[in-house]
DNA sequence: CAGTACGTTCGGCGGCCACCGAACAGTTCC
DNA sequence: GGAACTGTTCGGTGGCCGCCGAACGTACTG
């Protein structure tokens, strides 16, 4: 038995502070960061960026592995990584101003990957066309149809058959505010869309773009039209 | 299109303060609280609670209803109550001390509402329970499964055939760390348990207590034998 | 109309903490 | 071995914030 209140201020206060949630949105992109980048990143010092990074790694969120002069950090599990997509799907959104991060947002918002599987327009689109074509059923929850199943061997993903873990899990997207598709079975889709090339990293960031051959790929297997993906945000 | 960072931070200041999160705990029994009972309950003057809960009105995690001289105020949705949930059970386990204290815990580990649903060592096993029956769908995801539909019919339970909120979805427990039912579904039943008096609420804490009718009722209807809802915890 | 109870505002106090620069330690490269 | 680079430790500083008590406004009570 845990005594929660103290326990669940101290973890909120790892990321209470703007530093130190600008380094776990940052780290969200799965990669270890060197201590270095991640104080360029936010900014500050690397004297600061140092202590930020030991509080971080004290509370279990971050793991560091010290190679030579370096000291990479990266997001301790998936738990945490959904912890933090999950707290910033809950934030209320405030408008972005200037163009060059109008840009970089409106990427990241097309689409991007969450950790460790596809997100924004493009992970939300993938959901729905599972859905609607019954790969995956949302009406009593959230899980894999059979059909489903049958649908990731036929693309040659070979799922882990783990009992204890969920095969797909929903994950609250913090720019459509929508559930997608997160999980093993997410994870595997996701390395296929980057390794065939159906879609490839943009820029430093998360953000992802659909190539030509993903976008006839896509409509093949689950009949998501070009233009979907394309639009753009409805605000 | 928001700028998460700063965003983020601040929603995790709110509960990075350890009176903030006492309330917001407090709070998951779903009871509308006045300002005054909060502020004994965490043992601070009534004016710095009442600085706390308009921190946590503006940052739209509470509702807040004048009446008279009073303040009520609750979690503003479900949807922060899960976020609290699931927070909470991400914290590190620290021992607790004290017998008085060790009681209220335990009793709070045995069976407990989160929010709106069961939680506890009852909610966990009613949600294992629906799952070797056959009812719910865990291998590829988290779900009623057609006979799980039934089932609730079955208990006379009304489920809401709201094609926008799946019935059921996982909610992570505190106690347990595993994942127990929530959702509209287990809302409904977790009704149902406390209104034929299968369970019910002791102290005034969000405990709930297993009532002989509801041992036998739980037997009849899930197989679960009364054992496992009164052993102590493994620890 | 007092008397009591609930909540809020305000000033002030104390402590915590994010930040920096400087000094230092360890690694890599020449 | 010396130069360049990465990261850490340590004072010091400024600001933020949780806390309280006192005073006030407001609502219920007799």
């Amino acid at each position: 038995m845990t005594a929660v209140g103290p326990e669940l201020a101290a973890l909120a206060g790892l990321l209470a502070d703007e530093t130190r949630a600008a380094m776990c949105l940052a780290l969200l992109d799965k990669r270890a960061w060197t201590a270095g980048e991640l104080a360029t990143l936010c900014g500050v010092a690397r004297s600061t960026a140092s202590e930020h990074i030991s509080k971080l790694v004290q509370g279990g969120l971050l793991d560091e592995r010290r190679q030579g002069r370096h000291r990479y950090v990266r997001l301790a599990d998936d738990d945490v990584a959904s912890l933090i997509e999950t707290m910033s799907a809950h934030v209320r959104p405030a408008p972005v101003s200037g163009l060059r991060q109008h840009r970089a947002s409106a990427a990241l918002a097309r689409g991007r990957t969450c950790y460790d599987h596809l997100a924004g327009r493009l992970g939300v689109a993938i959901t729905d066309a599972m859905t609607t074509r019954g790969l995956l059923r949302r009406d009593t929850g959230f899980a894999l149809t059979d059909t489903g199943v049958d649908w990731f061997s036929e693309l040659e993903i070979s799922l882990p058959s783990s009992e204890k873990r969920p095969l797909v899990k929903p994950c609250l997207d913090w720019t459509e505010r929508r559930d997608h598709l997160a999980g093993p079975a997410a994870a595997q889709l996701c390395l296929l869309v980057l390794e065939r090339g159906w879609a490839v990293r943009i820029g430093s960031q998360r953000a992802v773009r659909v190539t030509p051959l993903g976008l006839a790929e896509l409509r093949d297997h689950l009949g998501i039209e070009p233009a979907e993906l394309n639009e753009d945000a409805p605000t």
